[in-house]
Order: structure tokens, then C-alpha cells, then sequence
DNA sequence: CTGTTAGCGCTTTCAG
DNA sequence: CTGAAAGCGCTAACAG
């Protein structure tokens, strides 16, 4: 079942079926009907390799995502959202998502040639070192390119990331409103971008309020459980220790809620944590944690928006970026204070 | 760059070319390690569509992965290993992967459709109901389907799981040899292969070791969290309640500690809990939980392996099936007893 | 609005 | 062992 039968079934030439079958506006409308209806009947799709042969184009976006680079894979514990929200925003556009294979970095131009093996009309991006040569070669490709929680610049780039400052001033935000004054915060690596902007965000938050910011009070974490139970104590062993930490990741609030309980503290009583993330643990742990929850779908329809922009975007325009919205999930980890 | 540029500047035929790329034996090993320097040196990498189009093998495999079916999502925690597992495995062999978009029900011929538009060399499945008419009509055909954690049949088909029933054996022994012989269950919904495999483990330890099996000791769940809540109430509630409890899931088993807790018991002094999955709360919980640790790596891996395997095999072969090792976990929710 | 025709880049007989 | 040539199924000028 090919183009060709369909024509010879449908009396025309392939040429029409092609057109009526692309929503070209050269067809008369009844013709179209006609064709359409009876390849809805025949069971006909086109075949993709033919079709990508001829028109250069695939319909096909690459995901870059590299495992091993940090943590071994546990740094995403979205990726499995993402995955849903960006094959669903694809398949809406008729698009397809190809798992891209990693390449080594002596291969600077792994990534490209993969791009044109595969004719694709994009890639997205997340987990891997943009920094990378074989990063960087894509990147600088007129090949539409979306980061995910990543910074990418080149002709033709976008990124795509939660308005991580925004919600860490939240975060800090419902500690203040609960009568904390003294609010620490546990760090993740801050060459990363969302472990910068959330502790941007936390400091913004303490300006606000005019209290005042204490070196002491930010103590840097690498997203690990174990850098969380280490920060919170260093905190408690503080002459004047916080009443309220902001963790901005929930694997080490976790381990830091432990780590406060280990010391006598208990939570929420003496001490008020904040995650950050709302991984599946954060429901799970008792007392359950209060934390900040990203919309992951949405990271993934987001990024498929961004790519048909960039695909007639003219190359010189400047890489575009979105901030997406973020929601604060009370539970239990919170208490008020009355503590100065 | 194309076959013919490179033909042109090695001195031979576009057939030569594809050949010694090809590694077809044909060729001179000389004339191929000519072809195959200037292929490298050029930055050469053959058209995927091209290539598919005359040969008609794409090298790509569909991941079948229904994001809604079940528990939204939730129900696969180990995605993201299997998926690293499969990218790695697949593309040793030269092969990529492509995410499947998920075909309304009425759409019988929908994956059947999309495997030849796509012209992909195999399927792999996960997370789906394998009885729906349009995974069923894939399955029928001769296009190799292997199924994680799913029982399919057909033509070409292949099952990959744990040893879900040694698994849950050595789970329990693991609690006889702590001294426990009141041993209860909580279930996965049992018409799920997984779920019904591990409570025939179960039942087959105790009767290993001549443990009466009591009906009661059997409560079923769905493997959400509530459910193990709701499980560990009712065991607790009997007459003669078990000293320990293995719990097919990991989510349930945190819950239904909590819920001894909540009933007064400690965990492990009173009772005590062995999960299954090793999902990432489990380490991060109090007590850490006991749990057998599944190889999802190695389901890509062994999938890949089967893929190929299918793609030989002759259309009457009977289904093949693989059973994957499981580790026992021991951390901190199992303690022993001394109560007869 | 529709048909003819020339490829897209590669593999694969079929000759030699 | 190598080359010539015929497609693979479709799109996109170019005519009409």
C-alpha cells in the first residue's frame, strides 16, 4: 500500500494524493475528501524514510540525555515527566522523539553528524555539560536546539526552566509567614543554573523583609542526601542557629530533616525544612516534606513550542529563554516559631 | 558529503563504497580500509532515511510506554534505568530508539501503522495492557515485540522480567532466618504478572520451611501507598498478627510501616517490613527500608539481546521468556524476634 | 487545480 | 572483487 496505489484507486496522479494527503491548498476540496477518506479506509501512512528522503525534513526531534554526566541518572528524577509532557506537545504536531545515543567527547562532531544521519529538525537537551566540544559544535548549528534547566546559546536556541528564584522566594516566603526570622538555606552547586537562581531567590526573599543576610546561614550542598545531612548540622552547630532551613533539593532536605532529628531537634517543632523538587519521596517520608514542585509536563510542552519557533526563528536572533511557573505543596515539615 | 562524493575522491563505485562501509566481504580489505579512513577522515555518516528506504531495516526500535495506563506514571519508578539500559544496549548494536506515541483504542491498526511508516526492526513494550485490540494486532505481527514485566505472545515475541518468585522466596527467608515464622503478605493487584509471581514466592517459602499458610495473612493491595496502609491495619488487627510482613511494594511497604507506627509498633523492634523495587524513598526513609533491588539496566540490555535475537527467528518459535536475578537489599526495617 | 518528471542518498541485483 | 543501473516511496518543481 504506497502512494501509488492510492492514486491508481483515487483516479489521480501521486502527485495529488501527495498534496491533498499534506494539507497543501492547491487541492480542490472534494478531490482532497476523496483521497483522504479513502486512505483513512485503505489503512495508508506514508512511509517516514521516503517522505524525510525527499522533503529534508524528518519530523523527528533528538533527546540528548546523558545518564552519567552527575549522579549517575538520579539527578533527573523528572525526566520521566518531562518524557510524557514532550512526547505528548510532539505527537500533537505530528512530530516524532528519537532517543539520541551519547557520544564520546573526542567526537566533536558526534552530535552533528547524528543530526543530519537522522535528518532532525531539532534537539532537546537536558543533563549534559553544554561546555562540552561536541555540545558546543551542535549547539552552533543552525539546528533548533532547547535546554532543559540548561543554558544554551547559539543561532538557533532556547531554554526552557522554572522561574527557580521566584520559587525559592516563595519557599522562603511561607517560612517568614509562619513567624521565622532566622532562615538558612542548604545550597546545590551553584555553577549549576537552578542551584544559583534558587539561592538568588532565597537572599531576594530575605531582603524583602529587611532581615539580614548571614554567610553563616548559606551552606552549600551538591543536591546528594549526604551534603544535606552534613549542612544541617553544621547549621544546628551554629552560636545562633536558623529556626528554618530552605533545602533546594529534596534528597538533601530529606537527609537534613534526619539529620536535625539525629540532634535532638524535632521537625516541625524546632526546626522548619523546605525542599525543593517534590520528588516521590517528599509525600513518602514522614514528617511529609513541604516543598517546591516543578511542572515537568510542561518543561516538555514548552520545549516543543519553543522548537517550531525556532525553526523558521532567523538565525541571527538572540537565544530565547522561558520561565515557567512553579507551585509551593504544604506539608508536613513546617511549623510556626515564636522564636525571634 | 554523500556515498557518491566519497566515491568520487576514493577512485570506485558508489556500490564499492557501500559495501566496504558495509562490511560486506566482498571487498578487498585493502580498497575497504582506504574507503573506510576517507569516510572518517571526511566527517562521512550515511543518510538513516536513504539507507532505510533501500533496504528497508531502519535500525530503530519503538519504545511502546503508555504514560496513563495505571497509576499515571507512577507505576514504572524504573523507566529511566531501563531506558538507559536500552540506549546503551541498542546503540552498541547500531541501532537507535524511538518513543512510540500512544494510539487512541479504536485504532486497532494504529502500532501496526506506525511500525511500518517508521519501518522499525522491533518494538519494546512496558506499561501497556497487552489485551487491547491495537497492542494485540501488533503483536500478531511478524515484527519482534519484547515485553518488560509483560506477558506477550505472538509470532516474534519475547518476555523480560525478574525472578519475581525467587525473589520474593529470598525476601522471606531473609525474615526466617531473623527468626520470624508469623510472616504475612501484602499483594500487588495479582492479575498483574509481576505481583501474582511474587505472592507465589511467598507461598512457596513458607512452604519450603513447613510454615502453615494462613488465608488471613494475605492482604492484597495495588501497590499505591494507601492500600499498604490499609494493609498493615488489618493485619495488625488480627487475632494473631505477624511478626513481620513482606510487602510486593515499596511505596505500600513505607506506608504500611507508617502505619504500624502509627498503631504503636516500632519497626523493626515490633515488626518487621521487606519491600520490593528498591525505589530511590526507599534509602531515603526511617527506618531505611529492606527491599529486593531489581537489575532494570540489564532489562534493556537483555531486551536488545532478545530483539535480535526475534528478528532471525523463525515465525513458528514459541514465545521466548527471560528471567533476571534480584538483589536482597538489607538496610534497617528488619529486625529478629524471639516471638514463637 | 492536476499531471509529469526528476531526483532525495543509499542498497542491491546482475554482469563482468 | 568491482561497476552499472534499477529502484526504495515520496516530494517538489515545472508545465499545463
Amino acid at each position: 500500500m504506497d502512494i501509488g496505489e492510492l492514486a491508481r484507486r483515487s483516479g489521480v496522479s501521486v502527485a495529488t494524493v501527495s498534496r491533498a494527503l499534506n494539507g497543501r491548498p492547491e487541492v480542490s476540496a472534494e478531490t482532497r475528501a476523496r483521497i483522504v477518506a479513502l486512505a483513512a479506509e485503505l489503512g495508508y501512512s506514508p512511509n517516514a524514510s521516503a517522505r524525510t528522503l525527499a522533503s529534508r525534513r524528518s519530523g523527528l526531534i533528538g533527546l540528548l540525555w546523558d545518564t552519567d554526566y552527575r549522579s549517575g541518572g538520579r539527578q533527573h528524577p523528572f525526566l520521566q515527566e518531562v518524557l510524557v509532557g514532550l512526547k505528548a506537545a510532539l505527537s500533537d504536531r505530528g512530530q516524532g522523539l528519537i532517543l539520541l545515543p551519547i557520544v564520546p567527547s573526542d567526537d566533536a562532531a558526534g552530535y552533528v553528524r547524528l543530526t543530519r544521519q537522522y535528518t532532525l529538525d531539532g534537539v532537546v537537551m537536558m543533563g549534559v555539560d553544554q561546555h562540552t566540544p561536541q555540545v558546543r559544535a551542535l549547539l552552533s548549528t543552525p539546528v533548533p536546539c532547547v535546554g532543559l534547566d540548561l543554558d544554551v546559546a547559539g543561532p538557533r536556541t532556547a531554554t526552557i526552566g522554572s522561574d527557580n528564584s521566584s520559587a525559592a522566594a516563595a519557599a522562603v516566603a511561607h517560612l517568614y509567614a509562619l513567624g521565622h526570622r532566622r532562615i538558612a538555606t542548604i545550597t546545590g552547586p551553584l555553577d549549576l543554573r537552578p542551584a544559583a537562581e534558587r539561592l538568588a531567590g532565597y537572599r531576594a526573599e530575605l531582603a524583602r523583609h529587611r532581615l539580614r543576610r548571614r554567610p553563616e546561614y548559606e551552606v552549600s550542598g551538591d543536591f546528594f542526601a549526604a551534603s544535606g545531612a552534613a549542612g544541617m548540622r553544621r547549621l544546628l552547630a551554629l552560636p545562633e542557629p536558623p529556626t528554618a532551613v530552605f533545602v533546594a533539593g529534596d534528597a538533601m532536605a530529606i537527609a537534613a530533616v534526619h539529620a536535625a532529628q539525629d540532634a535532638g531537634r524535632s521537625v516541625p517543632g524546632d526546626i522548619a525544612v523546605v525542599g525543593f523538587d517534590d520528588i516521590d519521596a517528599a509525600a513518602l517520608v514522614r514528617p511529609a516534606l513541604t516543598t517546591v514542585a516543578q511542572d515537568y509536563r510542561r518543561f516538555g510542552a514548552a520545549a516543543a513550542a519553543e522548537l517550531a519557533e525556532l525553526t523558521t526563528a532567523p538565525l541571527t536572533a538572540p537565544p530565547r529563554s522561558t520561565m515557567l511557573p512553579t507551585r509551593l505543596v504544604v506539608r508536613e515539615s513546617c511549623g510556626t516559631t515564636t522564636d525571634p
